[in-house]
DNA sequence: GTCCGAATTGAAACCGGTTACTTAGTTTCA
DNA sequence: TGAAACTAAGTAACCGGTTTCAATTCGGAC
């Protein structure tokens, strides 16, 4: 009978090295960190030691003792969105520039769960927590939640992408309005006066905002807002986008163009559009949100709006870092920028 | 001047319950893991304590101790490649279930990356790695991979969803000849004698296991095999199908059907369908692989091959699992099904 | 030749838990 | 009633590093 191999090929330790060089494991840890000197000839020695062994120090060891773990929490609402995607892998980019790893959890937009993966976070003694997406998109916070993040800013900063009121969390947001503003402004200049708004829910802060400066665009170049061209109620992928532009159409409205909140949700009004008999963009121009690859994927290329995410990444790993040291400023913003292609016309006339 | 609030409202220790239940830390551990039985009292007592200051035991410090970090380190590609990132949700949902929490990592396809990554998930002393996509997908094995993974393998399993020739990895594959079949069969039903294949690279294991079940099944049904109708030089994105798929066209070759190698590559080799004037499915039937939501957003929807990602993601816990206490099988499989929708149809005569 | 400071290095405490071993207090049952 | 058996809880060692503090060595100045 065989003895159950539970793989506990013991790992080395700095204990082992130490032996093996003949120096205290004090010596030892010191040519690890480098923060001190250590006499050439016996780092040396103790290189080629922990080369000849591939010796790692022991992270939770270390993590233990001097209470940096080295690790930033990102909690995502679900990463299979290309822009929650996107944003993680440039966070985990930024991160890495700097000396730390990420660990990645996804809340899948239970809200129990969100609660659940902080402690879970909190737990592994991660630095500091970045949330992404849930909760922090709300438009108006949820005390339960914000007395959860408080609970767990005892001890552990929290950074997030939208804003938690009644909270300390630094932010690092994205300027909504001013995205709106530029693809307003893109439809209009192309003629565009029937303009609707389509997809995910007015419950949300940055979907709510984009709203507010639809209306204020419209204002500005004396055009009158039509509540009817608006449907907010649904949610952000493309099911959504397609069900509410049909409730569109069945009002008995016709935009010549339409702003669908994100990527995802406009494959699905670029279907209604089209299982409607209408053209894009000679019938109806589409514009979309968050340039991620699926507006590259959509025939036409979709316009949307594009956000220089390695840099929302860095300003996210900065605030977090700020945060762990208890400086910088609360909040840093996101300009975004138009990305034009040939989903978008000129208005028929 | 103020001291720089550097969050260091340090944490409440399991010295701290005991001291204030009046009992030892012992007891205290004991309720925490719950190994042992406590008196009612005392317990109770105990628990009230943690609550009151939320105590959560320091991750670190226990996997210190009895060496169990309850952690699976996840290497894969790209988390952006939405196939990745069903795969990864999946496993997520699946180890939450067991007890572990997953730490992922992007290798963004960078070999020397790929290496670094392992000896920082070994640091942190991950109980086990689960390697998607990335070297294991190669058809032959790179050497000083192979070298690093089995030096990694002296303490930690790895298990991967391709092979990795030369080590001792469990593997959790997916049946890419049956999957090829299914598609193959369900083209010639249609009536379609002239399949193109397109998109992703012969160098990639499945991709080589695909266009051998290709030859395969045109053989069986007597269907000449026409090499120009083959494009595998490129890669798994929406621009490779599309530049492959050109490459076709450019021979003058007019195939009834495509195959893309997965659903990026569909949405790039459907561009140039259209931009060849012909229609999906009228003129051209068009399939892809994954099941990806992609393949829900593209227009007409694309037919493609599933494959039940939560089982898939459970497998790969259950082998990292079995592999950490060295037991159960080398090789699971991974059966796909076929999804038809509106992309594919009879062959024009 | 003596003394001082700088440079190395080692001993030991510590980080925050878990757990083997021990002790004290109860039961069980002859 | 007393010995054996069991239970609850405490003591202290240990996990694998880092770091403080003290000791030792060495070179150079006077």
């Amino acid at each position: 009978m065989q003895m159950p191999k539970t793989n506990e090929n013991k790992m080395i330790t700095i204990y082992d090295i130490a032996k093996e060089a003949q120096v205290s494991t004090a010596t030892v840890s010191r040519v690890l960190t480098g923060n001190t000197k250590v006499g050439k000839e016996k780092r040396e020695k103790i290189l080629a030691i922990i080369k000849k062994y591939n010796f790692k120090p022991n992270a939770m060891a270390r993590g233990l003792s001097d209470t940096k773990s080295k690790i930033i929490g990102i909690l995502v609402a679900d990463v299979r969105n290309p822009f929650y995607a996107d944003l993680f892998v440039a966070c985990e980019q930024a991160a890495k520039s700097v000396g730390y790893t990420v660990l990645l959890c996804n809340s899948l937009d239970v809200m129990q769960q969100e609660e659940h993966l902080l402690d879970r976070l909190a737990q592994q003694r991660v630095e500091a927590i970045i949330q992404i997406g849930g909760r922090v998109d709300d438009l108006v916070s949820n005390m339960e939640y914000v007395e959860k993040v408080n609970q767990i800013m005892n001890t552990i900063p929290v950074v997030v992408t939208g804003k938690l009121e009644g909270t300390k969390c630094k932010m690092v947001r994205i300027d909504s309005m001013k995205a709106m503003e530029l693809l307003m402004e893109h439809l209009i200049s192309l003629g565009h006066h029937q303009i609707a708004m389509v997809g995910g829910n007015i419950k949300v802060l940055s979907t709510y905002e984009k709203l507010l400066q639809y209306k204020h665009t419209l204002n500005k170049y004396h055009i009158p807002y039509d509540e009817e061209l608006i449907s907010l109620e649904g949610s952000y992928n493309s099911e959504s986008g397609y069900t509410l532009m049909n409730d569109i159409f069945a009002k008995g409205k016709h935009p010549t163009a339409v702003v669908a909140i994100n990527d995802c949700a406009a494959t699905g009004v670029q279907r209604s559009i089209l299982e409607h008999g209408y053209r894009i963009p000679e019938d109806i121009s589409l514009v979309g949100y968050d340039n991620t690859y699926v507006s590259q994927m959509m025939i036409p290329r979709l316009t949307t709006i594009d956000y220089d995410y390695p840099l929302f990444g860095k300003y996210l790993i900065e605030a977090a870092i700020d945060a762990i040291e208890g400086k910088g400023e609360m909040m840093k913003t996101v300009t975004p920028h138009l990305v034009v292609r040939e989903s978008s016309g000129k208005a028929k006339q």
